[in-house]
DNA sequence: TTAATTGCGTTATGCTATAACGTGTGCCAT
DNA sequence: ATGGCACACGTTATAGCATAACGCAATTAA
């Protein structure tokens, strides 16, 4: 009923908002959203927050703890690990020259990490990793 | 000639700030460094960031992505990876209850991602691997 | 109907980080 | 020595990221 795919029972923000970010080549910051949503209607960095909360709760946008932006979620519908949508931890290969994000899951890496947890007792409620670097077009 | 260990060569300001981490049982904002430091002259967050990004340049503290916050390093002087102190890849588990923030290097995650790197053209600069969950003691 | 839940809009505030300017000091090549 | 350079430092101002707290409206459950 409204533009491109989102999941059903998105309210109106949280759809503009995942729109705007599935669009985008490029990670984005919640004030970036913001700029392009005032269109809109959006006046508030709240108003986008409170999306994006709702969004990466739902796993179909996911945060990038060491740029503070934001991403939809390019998850291949590879059912391995908790892969659905409530899929497992993920990872992110970030270029610092084109902005690029590359989204992948490793079996191998999750479950070592997954392994060195329960060797300490250590309950893990949510994982990051992010790769920065060039990717192969910006690395000359 | 001042209190805990410092390498050699830091500045006055780095030393300070080196040593407020150090003796710091969980990871502190800079702002939190800097009203610590009120008392040794310290008045602007720059003061601060400007010391921080000397000592993680030296690789003696660690910046946690996901908390906007700093360590001191724990690191185990394990000759593993890259370490001596130019120290490979490194994970981080952090506890959300009582914020102890435990350091450790894995092998085989750390050859996994550069593998995948590898295999995709990418060039990695920095990998940010952070679990935050429930330490043994937080965890019931 | 009533109460609980959830989303929404707005204002204000707080936390995190850097820009831009000028000063001082040590070091080295001239 | 003297000029140039690199680096740390101090200060003020500003930019960028995130949430608190209020009140209202719509939806759902009891
Ligand atoms: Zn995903
Ligand atoms: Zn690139
Ligand atoms: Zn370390
Ligand atoms: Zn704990």
């Amino acid at each position: 009923m409204n533009a491109p795919v989102s999941s059903p029972s998105l309210t109106k923000n949280q759809t503009l908002v995942f729109d705007v970010l599935s669009r985008s080549e490029a990670p984005m910051s919640a004030y970036t959203i913001l700029d392009k949503l005032r269109d809109h209607g959006f006046r508030a960095p709240l108003q986008v927050y409170r999306a994006l909360d709702k969004l990466t709760e739902l796993g179909i946008v996911h945060r990038l703890e060491s740029l503070n932006a934001f991403v939809a979620c390019a998850h291949r519908e590879s059912t391995c690990c908790g892969a659905g949508h409530g899929h497992g931890t993920v990872a992110f290969a970030i270029c610092e020259s084109c902005g690029q994000v590359s989204e992948f899951h490793d079996h191998e890496v999750d479950h070592r990490l997954g392994d060195w947890a329960r060797g300490r007792g250590f309950r893990p409620a949510k994982t990051t990793i992010e790769i920065r670097g060039l990717c192969r077009g910006c690395a000359a």
